[in-house]
DNA sequence: AAAAATGTTTAGATTTGTCTAACTTTTATT
DNA sequence: AATAAAAGTTAGACAAATCTAAACATTTTT
């Protein structure tokens, strides 16, 4: 199956939107491939002809078996990318989602398996998140909860969802990584913000939304 | 400066054959970039409008110093990937062509600045070509001619000036690599075909086609 | 110097991926 | 249930990069 760099965008884009949600909507693809919905229905026609989705009018999007085997090797090659940008060539991991953006379209099979062999053979890249192994399979995310949800005071960062330059900078800034241990110290009620502690730095607030994204498992 | 993929394999292109040569001929260029006379002249007045190419129509193409600068950024990009292919990834040198070409497109000065250091900033790529720096100024290829005009019997081969697999393979095969040091047993005035010697493996005969593409300096 | 051959350009079409504007369907609200 | 709002689709256009076929220019041959 020889896909475009445009159809590769889409499929990793509905997977990843099918991970949250149940149904992919139009516009909901639009706004994340930063498009016009008149684009998602041109695609999805396309990607349907393919049989890498199931779609019919006005239902929304959802892979196939073949199409989430199809983004899972994009999410692969994009991840052991991170790995190597972040490891060999000292990037930070704010900078690394848009070069791996480009990299991950470069498809050739040895490529990748001799990338993941020189790198060790990862299975999670800088964000946290698992990297699928040449067949496809990933391995279950370990059971995390956000940090808005997480109930004890102890906890150490798994993971980030959201891979904005942004977000990675304000948490950079902060000192917020991968294993970092916090420590919750006030969850206020009226913004749901929360105020934390890292080791023996003196305590800071962070919003709702930054929490959201910050993945967590107890101490 | 913008530009496409399709853009920088012309302006790659339009180099190398101006390396050779003085007019890069639409013809020519269609060739190398096996492509339809129609499309280079096409092509030709966007890269004009983009300042560079010199263009007249029937008059040819030449790069402007513009044109020269950004190829040299391509060119070092490709090399660059090519060595880590070879140098990290323990691919062999017939097979990091066609990869590098797609690895070059991917702009981005950080990468390709950390990607050098990681490297050791070789200055050389695995088919002996040399690798420009960051600001477009390539180190002169040692003093070098090709097999088929050497008229000492002791040489080393220096580098291959064709990059397809299929030469690479068969020098592989014959146990040619960057380095070799070889012996001129016979040269064949009827189809100047010539017979050579590595080490204490026994002669064999290359063709004149091959031996034209095979680089060396006297030792 | 005219004719033939070769090389180059133009015109018009095609494909991919996108867009805007108008229209249709679905969903939510009263 | 009727209607308004939101979401989704279609039609037609566009830009990039390519192609074929035909026209045009240059070079070579006779």
């Amino acid at each position: 199956m020889n896909l475009t760099v445009a159809e590769e965008n889409y499929i990793k884009s509905i997977y990843k939107l099918e991970e949250g949600t149940e149904a992919v909507t139009t516009t909901g693809l639009a706004y994340e491939l930063d498009t016009k919905p008149a684009s998602v229905t041109d695609m999805a026609k396309k990607l349907k002809e393919k049989k890498l989705i199931d779609y019919e009018k006005y239902q929304g999007i959802n892979l196939t078996a073949e199409g989430k085997k199809a983004a899972l090797h994009i999410i692969r090659r994009h991840r052991l990318w991170e790995c190597f940008l972040v490891d060999k060539l000292a990037f930070s991991w704010d900078e690394v989602h848009e070069l791996a953006e480009e990299l991950e379209h470069v498809r050739s099979e040895k490529l990748i398996s001799r990338l993941s062999d020189f790198l060790g053979n990862p299975t999670i890249d800088p964000h946290g998140d698992p990297i699928p192994d040449a067949q496809g399979k990933m391995g279950k995310q370990r059971a995390q909860i956000s940090l808005d949800q997480a109930r004890t005071k102890r906890l150490e960062v798994t993971a980030v969802s959201d891979k904005s330059a942004a977000l990675l900078e304000f948490l950079n800034a902060k000192g917020i990584r991968l294993g970092t241990q916090l420590e919750v110290i006030e969850r206020y009620e009226f913004d749901n913000s929360i105020e934390i502690k890292i080791r023996n730095q003196p305590a800071f607030t962070i919003s709702e939304q930054v929490s959201k994204n910050i993945m967590v498992r107890p101490l």
